[in-house]
DNA sequence: CTTAGTGCAAAAGCTTTGCATTTAC
DNA sequence: GTAAATGCAAAGCTTTTGCACTAAG
């Protein structure tokens, strides 16, 4: 489905301030608001930050994109969504690769269960150093 | 090892701020730097919260907690180190939980590997509902 | 015409930084 | 005495909020 067609699927208006968006995550991946705003905006010119904050939260929480907050920086928004992929991340540069995973999740919710949760979501965040990273001196 | 061979052993000195740090997180789970501060506050009287940030991230640096950073609100600190547990998050709530989990990273290194990347640490977040909040009413 | 979406401005929340002072060693 | 730790104040970065205006349906 085209970006229209999702965007009417989920009950939201088509804007071109949303298209874009959605056409520049269909490009990069792992983008903060503010680079999806400078990206938008190399596209269809002014836009407000507060306007793409807005709609990557709406996104997001319709499935429509995926939210992944490693904690250090920003927030990134992602296309892939539904396949249920793990990230690795670089201490230093803050890279993100996307890493499939065969682990299953199941093993961990037994004990979840035990404690009453209910999971909708497992995330993996694998944390290291890029190729790049470990050649350089150690700094500190 | 007590909290000051341990400060020693990492090289810090003793101070009681940093003990009574220590001591809170011994007993208390997951907390904020805030809620350190205010736990700290209660033994010994004034400290500043910048005093407290500084101390939370030397001794995550050094090994002697572990930071949690689940990207909603502030960061969580805790005393459990080098056992590779991970967490359960309720959406709702924020409520955090311990998860004993078999599940090897191993499997996951091999793309890591193929990517360049040299991993320190996976981290696990199971995100859901606990059992409080599954029986709330849907607020939206 | 109704309301989702946007612009604009302000504030909130968490964290970091700079510098002077104190304190452990 | 020297460097680490603390106090105090200010700023930084990311995100949220409030309200008026615009535009999609």
């Amino acid at each position: 489905m085209d970006g229209a067609g999702r965007l009417r699927a989920a009950g939201m208006r088509v804007t071109s301030t949303r298209l874009a968006i959605l056409d520049v995550l269909k490009e990069g991946r792992h983008l903060s608001t503010d680079e999806v705003a400078q990206a938008v905006r190399e596209r269809i010119g002014h836009v407000t930050l507060q306007a793409v904050y807005e709609a990557l939260a709406a996104f997001s929480e319709a499935g429509l994109l995926r939210r992944i907050d490693i904690g250090t920086g920003p927030a990134r928004y992602e296309a892939r969504v539904g396949d249920n992929h793990h990230h690795l991340v670089c201490r230093r540069c803050g890279a993100v690769e996307d890493v499939d995973c065969a682990v299953g999740a199941a093993p961990c919710l037994e004990p979840a269960a035990r404690l009453g949760y209910v999971i909708d979501e497992a995330e993996v965040t694998f944390w290291g150093l890029c190729g790049d990273c470990q050649r350089l001196p150690a700094q500190n």
